[in-house]
DNA sequence: ATTGCTTAATAACCTATAGTTATTACCAGG
DNA sequence: CCTGGTAATAACTATAGGTTATTAAGCAAT
């Protein structure tokens, strides 16, 4: 049985006459006779009963008849689903934000990609760069945020912008008192930084600041971004920094500083596996593009 | 797109790999991979993502699988079903009963008939020869129950046994007490008699039996069978006559005697259209004639 | 009855396409 | 750098789907 002998059977049933139902399916009545035939011999049932001078359908042929049509509507409708997969109009896509991103862009970005495909099934995770990097490569998440540098050729990657970072003070702090902290401020402060291990490149980038502002910053304490090291910024044990984005979330005893000449600071970017070829992954990025340049 | 590319669709999405699906489907690798093109050309849309080491589903690919499975399960649903039609295992069959079979027969072979038949939908109605002469000749039953003989030439019949008609007097009747009656006896009886129109060949048949006997019966009153009747039998109107499978019902005033040499009898039969070209209504009647030779 | 009309089936042929084998191009892994 | 495995391509063949012309069979009207 082939689909086109379900449309020619449909055409007959229907006319309940070869010559019209040929000429309406636009083929000679002689091939739409043998088909017919084809499909009856390949069932074994008789669909038609036809005389010389009419005919009309069996009861097998009645029923046939709703079954075909209901055939021919399901693969109209896969043709039709699979289709809306093949734009990026219906699918999946596991996106990996960042703490800092997940504050500020992703209520913008997802209420504006589920108005243009409200059929995408837009999934949220939030890690560090680290994370999401490894997420991508074992196709865990299919888009990430991630700092710039990484080190992962298949990746393919769009640089954002650049993140500021601020100084977290505790309220009561000698240096709160500054509209801005310079460098220089931080000497032989006590301070709360992120373990080497989750953000090497900030580790790295910070510590040769110093050394070229001539000392050697004190860290007296490693700690996870945000609730952990404000937690103990709060507390009075140090300075610590955070993402000018995170300066919404309001954290008790705690006051915010911009740095002088913002010296430090992380290039935030897109990052996506380079063979991709989901197309909703690459429509949910370029919404991602548009939404940040309009911004 | 056809029903062929669907299965050899569904087998490379399961093995990913064209030599071992073309294997399994015992066709060569290129027609298959031809195959796989054509199907994706004629979609417009890539199903399948194929370096020449692997090859994998798009997302549009997965979706499509579903759906081609779906498709191929609904045609071998759509292929049963219409088989049980075909087979008369499934289907609808009207039977137009006479009164006296609607109590007698129809219990039985509703019950029979179910049992073999359970997916077969059953529609009991019930009227005279005439009326189900005519239901037969416009496709408002298939199959019915007449007396014979029947005038219409296109009906198949089957004659099934003879009904045999007995007296229903009132029970105060001074005949009441004759353990059978004589057609005699009926001579200037008063009688009542089903209307001419509603029964013509019995009608006729009664008039000859009593002129041969010399007399002409006196029907005081024409009624429908058995319940109007009755009825009048019981208000000792007059003698009536009943199928003697009525006097199971017993109507209150009423006796029941057989008539001597049962000089009222009638054929009964089984009819159906000639052409009838429908299983259903063909295992019907097998199954009608076995019911009543068992019984 | 005879004739003509309509209709589906059949015959004979042609063309498109699904299938074949042999070969190529490509990449991954030893 | 080769080797093995893989899908695509090329060239060809066979099948089956299509064509026109014709036939066979009922029905309707003369």
């Amino acid at each position: 049985m082939e689909l086109r002998q379900l449309k020619y059977f449909i055409a007959v049933a229907e006319q309940l006459h070869f010559g019209r139902a040929a000429e309406s399916l636009h083929l000679s009545q002689p091939a739409l006779s043998k088909q017919i035939q084809a499909l009856e011999d390949s069932l074994d049932i008789q669909l038609l009963e036809r005389t010389k001078h009419y005919c009309r359908l069996t009861m097998a042929g009645q029923k046939f008849l709703e079954k075909a049509h209901r055939i021919l509507e399901e693969v109209e409708e896969g043709i039709q689903v699979t289709r809306q997969v093949a734009d990026g109009k219906m699918g999946r896509v596991r996106v990996g934000f960042t703490e800092a991103t997940l504050y500020s862009l992703a209520p913008n970005i997802f209420k504006t990609y589920r108005e243009h495909y409200p059929q995408v099934n837009l999934i949220l995770t939030s890690g560090g760069t680290e994370t999401n990097v490894e997420a991508l490569r074992t196709h865990r998440i299919d888009v990430g945020f991630v700092y710039l540098p990484i080190r992962e050729p298949s990746l393919s990657v769009y640089p954002l912008y650049e993140e500021i970072y601020i100084a977290a003070l505790p309220s009561f702090h000698r240096l709160a008192r500054h509209k801005e902290i310079s460098l220089e401020f931080l000497a032989n402060e006590p301070l709360i930084f992120y373990p080497r291990s989750l953000a090497p490149v900030l580790y790295a980038h910070f510590i040769q600041c110093c050394e070229q502002a001539g000392f050697l910053p004190k860290i007296v304490q490693e700690a996870e971004p945000s609730q952990s090291s404000l937690g103990l910024a709060s507390a009075g044990v140090g300075i610590t920094f955070v993402l000018s984005a995170m300066q919404n979330l309001s954290a008790k005893g705690v006051v915010y500083r911009p740095l002088s000449g913002n010296f430090l600071t992380l290039k935030l970017a897109l990052a996506w596996r380079g063979g991709e070829s989901s197309p909703v992954v690459h429509e949910f990025i370029q919404v991602l593009k548009n939404t940040i340049v309009n911004q």
